[in-house]
RNA sequence: GUGGAUGUAGCUCAAUCGGUAGAGCACCAGGUUGUGGUCCUGGGUGUCGUGGGUUCGACUCCCAUCAUCCACCCCA
C-alpha cells in the first residue's frame, strides 16, 4: 500500500453531488416527521457497552460478533453505537421523559458502527434515520407509524414498495409459541442448516428467517406466530391492519417475519423495495413495537415503537441522477483584473444576502474559463465585470440558456436579479 | 465467514504473441468571439495497487498480499 492516506474499510468519504441526495432525503424526513409531532433528538455516537448488551440484546447477531468495542483511556468499555434504539431510549430514561410528558415523539439520524462483511448498500459505518414513540400502547399509532413511512417512500418516488407486517407475540404468547415452534422443529432437526440448529436452541424463532432452501421448506409447515396470540395481542394486531385498511395503506402480512433483534414485541414490519439493485439488501426500513425495552433497562415501564431507516440504501433507491439534487446557481459573476473582483465579491455578498445562489469567479483567469465554469456549473444567469462596467456601472446579465442578455445598473442588480429569478 | 471479478494519469478506460505506456473527460492558454459557453490548436502527470518470482527483458506470465466491486450469509 502507498503512504497516501485512505479511509478505513467500510466506511466511506459522501461527497458531491451524492451528499445533495442525501439533503433530500434527510429534508423530505425532517418535514413529514415535523408534522407528525416528532422532535430531533441528537445522543451520543458512544455509549457504555453495557448498554447495547441490555438493550439490543445478548443473543442478537449484533452484540455477539459486530461492535466496535474498546476501552477508553479509564479503562471503561465502550461501544461505537450499532443503532440508535438503544441510545434514545437511554435518553429517554436518563432525562425521565416518562414523569414530564405523556406521549413522547422523537426522531433522530446520524452515523451507526457494525463490523461486518461490506456488499452492496451494506457498510461498516452506515446512516439511520429513526423515528421512536414512548408511551402509547394502542395498536391505532402503530398503523399511523407504518402508513407515515409509505407516505415517506411514496414522496421519495420509490416503487415498488412492499411493506411486510407480523405480530412475534410477547409475553406468553411468546412463550407458547416459542415452545410450540421448537416442539415442531425439533424433529426435523437434522435436517435444517447449522446455523439453525443452533439458532433451535438459542433463538428459534429466527429459523423462521432463515434463507437455506432446504429449511424454508421445513419452516413452511411450521405453526404460525399468529395462531398462538392470545385475545388481547390478536385484537391489537386485527386493529393495527384495520386502522392501515382505513388509512389505503397496503401491507402484506408475513407470519415468517423476524426481526434480528432480540427487543422486538408485538407487532414488527420491514419495507422492502426491488428497486435499486440492492440485491439481497432489498430491506430499507425495519421496525417494530419494543414495549417491554424501557423497563428491562431500569425505566419505568413504557410501551415504545420505532423505525430505522436505512439511509444508503434508500439513497440506492430513490429516483434521479444526483446531479439534479445539487442547488442550481442563479448568477455567476465573471471578472476581469483585481478591481472588478473586489466589486464582484461584494455584488455577490449583496445577491447571497438576499438568498440567491451565486458564485464568483475569484480567480484570475481568462474570460473564456469562467464562462466554461459558469456554463458547467449550469448558472441561469452571468454577469461579466471589467473595467468598462466598473466605470459606468451598467452592465449585462446573460440569460445562459437563452443566451439573451439584459442591461442592468450594478446599483439595482438584486432587484433585477430577484425580479428575473422569480419569473 | 465462503465464492467470483477487477486494480494502468485527478476521473473513465486502452496497450496484439512479453520489447519499460496511450486516448477521452477534466483543467489552463492561444485562435475565432463582444474580454464570452460551442469549435480548432497547444500544454503533463504515471513507483502500471504492493512485495516477490520466471525471463536478456514484465503493464503483460506465476505466487503472495492489500484494496475495491459483486454474489451468498446476515442485516438497515
Amino acid at each position: 500500500m502507498s503512504e497516501t492516506p485512505t479511509s478505513v474499510r467500510g466506511m466511506n468519504d459522501l461527497l458531491p453531488p451524492d451528499s445533495a441526495k442525501w439533503q433530500h432525503l434527510e429534508r423530505t424526513c425532517r418535514d413529514l416527521f415535523t408534522r407528525y409531532g416528532y422532535a430531533l433528538v441528537r445522543p451520543p455516537v458512544v455509549e457504555h457497552t453495557e448498554l447495547f448488551v441490555r438493550g439490543v440484546g445478548e443473543g442478537s447477531d449484533i452484540v455477539g460478533k459486530e461492535m466496535y468495542t474498546f476501552a477508553d483511556r479509564s479503562d471503561r468499555s465502550l461501544t461505537l453505537r450499532p443503532e440508535l434504539t438503544a441510545g434514545l431510549a437511554r435518553a429517554y430514561i436518563e432525562h425521565a421523559m416518562a414523569a414530564k410528558e405523556a406521549v413522547t415523539r422523537w426522531w433522530s439520524l446520524g452515523p451507526v458502527f457494525r463490523y461486518e462483511a461490506i456488499n452492496t448498500g451494506r457498510y461498516r459505518q452506515f446512516y439511520q434515520i429513526d423515528c421512536e414513540v414512548y408511551g402509547v400502547a394502542e395498536p391505532t399509532l402503530d398503523a399511523e407509524v407504518i402508513a407515515m413511512l409509505l407516505a415517506l417512500y411514496g414522496e421519495l418516488g420509490v416503487a415498488p414498495l412492499t411493506m411486510l407486517v407480523n405480530n412475534v407475540g410477547r409475553g406468553e404468547d411468546r412463550s407458547r409459541y416459542r415452545a410450540a415452534l421448537v416442539e415442531f422443529l425439533t424433529p426435523h432437526a437434522a435436517g435444517l442448516c447449522a446455523d439453525c440448529q443452533r439458532r433451535l436452541v438459542t433463538n428459534p424463532l429466527r429459523v423462521l428467517d432463515c434463507k437455506v432452501e432446504a429449511d424454508r421448506r421445513v419452516v413452511a409447515a411450521a405453526p404460525s406466530v399468529l395462531d398462538h396470540l392470545g385475545p388481547e395481542a390478536r385484537a391489537h394486531f386485527d386493529t393495527v391492519l384495520a386502522t392501515l385498511d382505513e388509512l389505503g395503506a397496503p401491507v402484506v402480512v408475513e407470519p415468517r417475519l423476524v426481526r434480528g433483534l432480540d427487543y422486538y414485541t408485538g407487532t414488527v414490519f420491514e419495507l422492502t423495495t426491488t428497486a435499486g439493485n440492492l440485491g439481497s439488501q432489498s430491506t430499507i426500513v425495519a421496525g417494530g413495537r419494543y414495549d417491554e425495552m424501557i423497563g428491562d433497562l431500569g425505566g419505568p415501564a413504557t410501551p415504545a415503537i420505532g423505525f430505522g431507516i436505512g439511509v444508503e440504501r434508500t439513497v440506492l433507491c430513490m429516483p434521479g441522477d444526483p446531479a439534479t439534487f445539487v442547488a442550481p446557481v442563479g448568477v455567476f459573476i465573471a471578472a476581469r483584473g483585481e478591481a472588478a473582483r473586489r466589486r464582484a465579491t461584494a455584488l455577490a455578498h449583496a445577491l447571497r444576502a438576499a438568498g440567491i445562489v451565486v458564485e464568483v469567479e475569484h480567480r484570475d483567469v481568462g474570460m473564456k474559463a469562467q464562462f466554461r465554469r459558469a456554463d458547467k456549473l449550469g448558472a441561469r444567469y452571468s454577469l461579466a465585470l471589467g473595467e468598462a462596467e466598473l466605470a459606468t456601472g451598467a452592465a449585462k446579465l446573460k440569460e445562459m440558456a437563452t443566451r439573451a442578455e439584459h442591461d442592468v445598473t450594478l446599483a439595482e442588480l438584486v432587484a433585477t436579479v430577484t425580479r428575473l429569478l422569480a419569473a
